[in-house]
RNA sequence: GGGCGGAUAGCUCAGUGGCAAGAGCACCUGCCUUACACGCAGGGGGUCGCAGGUUCAAGUCCUGCUCCGCCCACCA
């Protein structure tokens, strides 16, 4: 007899308890056993920049949910688990606890930095852990992988020296954006553009012999220090008497020319461009169309060089401000407007980025951007929702050369070695002890790190053993679908169709099922700083984990972002007391159930009977459909909707006719058996969402019903009735 | 400047051209009926953003518009 159920659902005296014996039965480790159907999801590794938060809870979910569902149906079901060192993230997180102890990265130095940062990433690697089992998550722990460690790490030397040896990837000096907080360049997919309120000051530039010159207009005065000439369009008349002249430029006392270029807009400002080639990516490619000097003025340190004259040394915010009074002292300074537009702030730190030409690492992405729009277009990858498809596609159509170097520490050290003999980059899958053409030893190796969304592109591959020529990789790869979200599809999911596409001739996975983002119950966006962040494992703690996923797979749209709300959880805990009651009930109305298991397609069945068995079956039928489509949302629906308003409202209500009385034994046992066939069905059915509960009261209901053996749990591949 | 999404009950949202538009929460009225008050029975509430059009039939398809949100882009 199993021991008395009491009256309310207690998550807590059944979680930890089936979390351990999963483990221990091996649930998660997935076989590759060739005579199943593969089915196969790699996480999306979160970063060791702290604890997960809802719309890890959501992401994972997913993935517990698809797994549990093709485990259950027999597939050799592999959700591959780990985590990434996502570099600068992470960097900043530990350069942010260095700066409340009053130091920088400097003062510890690279190696001290770097065990630092282990520390901080090992501690929060295993929070996540923590909290993924938690929420009841059964990845395939075994195979755990992080992006730093060291096979992962080979993979990303061979990738690297691949694309070197096939020339796409490159080193070039090109306008980057750099973040002079962190003091390193970024990928043009790391600056976030803010609409800032800001000035546009209108200044003139007189000619050389006193005459009026030609006025200018800016957003940033400070680059006119390194201003190497003024355009203007050609076609603009105004200007045409200027355009082969010369000005003057104020502070600096330089003529620089007057030239005629294409680029210019005559309908912006005063139609007068000033050109500073060193800062601005315009202004650049105007410089390279007349051969004009390039005057470096901003230092990587966000300080006025020793070009700037008598501003040299000053930050560049406040250069800006003794310009604008300087012009205004001396008459030249003809009018100051307010002006919003578009600033582009490092995502990380949120300092303003400057345009800055530096030399870097590139991938030359024009091969790769063709290989990943085969992908889609020979559909060989599946966005769900459909309409990601095109917003994949156009950022691929226009993609530039990608910018991974990093001057971080942080990540994976760039593999290349400079010879000061040769003057030449080695660039080697093996450390070289001397130049390779010159036999100098003593190399030493670039400082630079990789954009940590070099390792994570190659993560669907890397993960199952690539460069070696892995069973795994054979048998599960490609893998069967991606889920995340939509915020990082050109950042991940592009690169790794691109990458997988270049390196294995296939597609990283078949399908990407993107989902939206969670937000607060106003909308606003869930953030730690901000204070609106919601800790899933507070309302584990709560609710129970069953509750919390089960409420976050009913909000689930396809890629629209959903509003959390605590009362789905007490919903969705509410069901949780239901099934509870409902098994309560079913079960002491088993204890004098027959020993025998009544054949029910060879009963006489009532209309009851037979009507929620074909309610039951609908409704699996159902949950197939929609998850295959993924619609997860209305397969949870379908069977909150089942168990609550079918079963538990009708069928056990009419059943307590049949099990009260005493006159109708046969009918009672054929009700016992509906009952009982019916309510294991839903709690498999039920598994995948909510794992704990289903788990608890198959157990009670199996003991219950003593001899009749029911199919084993939670595999569903049995025959359900 | 380009692109995308949304606008359906007080709130959050389903709704895959066709029975009288749905759910959860909230609200109202009864019920502690021995599985469950984290519950049961019942109820009120919507000109489906606006204006046209296609169709026997439109919340659903087409066109235009309004408002909200998001993404991309080197307009100084």
């Amino acid at each position: 007899m199993p021991e008395k159920m009491p009256p309310a659902y207690d998550h807590e005296q059944v979680e930890d308890k089936w979390y351990d014996y999963w483990l221990k039965e091996d649930v998660p480790s997935a076989e590759l056993d060739r005579d199943r159907e593969p089915f196969c999801i790699v996480i999306p590794p979160p970063n060791v920049t702290g604890s997960l938060h809802m719309g890890h809870a959501l992401d994972n979910t997913i993935q517990d949910l698809l797994t549990r569902w093709k485990r259950m149906q027999g597939y050799a079901a592999l959700w591959l688990p780990g985590t990434d060192h996502a570099g600068i993230a992470t960097q900043n997180v530990v350069e942010k606890m260095l700066e409340e102890e009053g130091k920088t990265r400097h003062d510890l130095g690279r190696e001290k930095f770097l065990e630092k940062t282990w520390e901080v990433a090992d501690e929060h690697h295993d929070v996540i852990i923590g909290q993924l089992q938690r929420l009841g998550c059964t990845p395939d722990w075994s195979r755990e992988r992080f992006t730093l460690d060291e096979g992962l790490s080979d993979a990303v030397r061979e990738a690297f020296v691949t694309l070197y040896e096939e020339g796409l990837i490159y080193r070039g000096a090109r306008m980057i954006n750099w973040c002079p907080r962190c003091s390193t360049g970024l990928s043009d997919l790391e600056v976030e553009h803010m609409d800032d309120a800001g000035h546009f000051w209108h200044m003139r530039y007189p000619s050389p012999d006193g005459g009026p010159g030609v006025m200018v207009a800016t957003t940033r005065p400070e680059t006119m220090l390194g201003d190497t000439a003024v355009a203007v369009h050609p076609d603009d008349e105004r200007y045409a008497d200027l355009i082969g002249e010369t000005v003057i430029l104020p502070l600096m006392d330089r003529e620089i020319p007057v030239v005629a270029d294409e680029l210019v807009d005559p309908e912006f400002g005063t139609g007068a461009v000033k050109v500073t080639p060193a800062h601005d990516p315009t202004d650049l490619a105007i410089a390279q169309n007349h051969n004009l000097d390039r005057v470096v003025v901003i230092g990587e340190d966000g300080k006025m060089t020793d070009e700037s004259g008598q501003f040299a040394g000053m930050d560049r915010f406040e250069a800006r401000r003794e310009i604008v009074s300087a012009l205004e002292e001396q008459g030249l300074l003809e009018g100051i407007e307010e002006h919003h537009h578009k600033v582009g702030h490092c995502s990380r730190c949120d300092t303003i980025v400057e345009p800055l030409i530096s030399e870097q690492w590139f991938v030359a992405m024009e091969k790769l951007a063709a290989d990943g729009l085969r992908a889609v277009d020979d559909g060989l990858v599946r966005f769900v929702p459909e309409r990601w498809t095109k917003v994949y596609r156009e950022w691929l159509e226009n993609i530039e050369d990608w910018c991974i170097s990093r001057q971080l520490w942080w990540g994976h050290q760039i593999p290349a070695w400079w010879c000061t003999r040769c003057n030449q980059w080695i660039v080697s899958r093996e450390d070289p002890t001397e130049c390779l053409s010159c036999g100098v030893t003593g190399l030493v190796q670039s400082p630079d790190v990789l954009d940590t969304w070099f390792s994570s592109g190659l993560w669907p591959f890397s993960t199952l053993g690539w460069p070696e020529e892995t069973e795994e990789l054979d048998f599960w790869f490609p893998t069967s679908v991606l889920v995340t979200a939509y915020d990082i599809i050109f950042f991940w999911v592009a690169r790794m169709i691109m990458d997988s596409m270049h390196f294995m001739g296939e597609q990283p996975f078949d399908n990407v099922f993107i989902h939206g983002l969670v937000r607060t119950e106003d909308g606003q966006k869930m953030s730690k700083s901000l204070g609106t962040g919601v800790d899933p494992l507070e309302l584990i703690d709560e609710y129970g984990a069953d509750a919390l996923r089960f409420a976050l797979m009913q909000m689930i749209t396809h890629g629209q972002d959903l509003r959390y709300s605590e009362d789905r959880v007490v919903g969705a805990r509410n069901f949780c007391n239901k099934l509870w009651n409902m098994t309560r009930f079913v079960t002491m109305n088993l204890e004098d159930a027959p020993d025998e298991k009544i054949d029910l397609s060879q009963s006489d069945l009532s209309l009851a009977d037979r009507w929620i068995l074909s309610r039951h079956h609908r409704m699996l039928e159902t949950i197939d459909r929609e998850l295959t489509r993924y619609n997860i949302a209305q397969a949870t629906d379908a069977l909150y909707e089942h168990i609550w308003s079918e079963f538990a409202d009708w069928y056990v209500e009419l059943a307590k006719g049949d099990l009260y009385d005493p006159e109708t034994p046969d009918r009672k046992a054929i009700t016992q058996e509906v009952l009982r066939t019916v309510l294991s069905g839903i709690l498999r059915a039920l598994h995948p969402i909510m794992p704990f509960i289903t788990e608890e009261l198959w157990h009670r209901l199996k003991e219950d019903a003593g001899s009749i053996a029911l199919a084993e749990f939670p595999m569903a591949d049995e025959e359900m009735f």
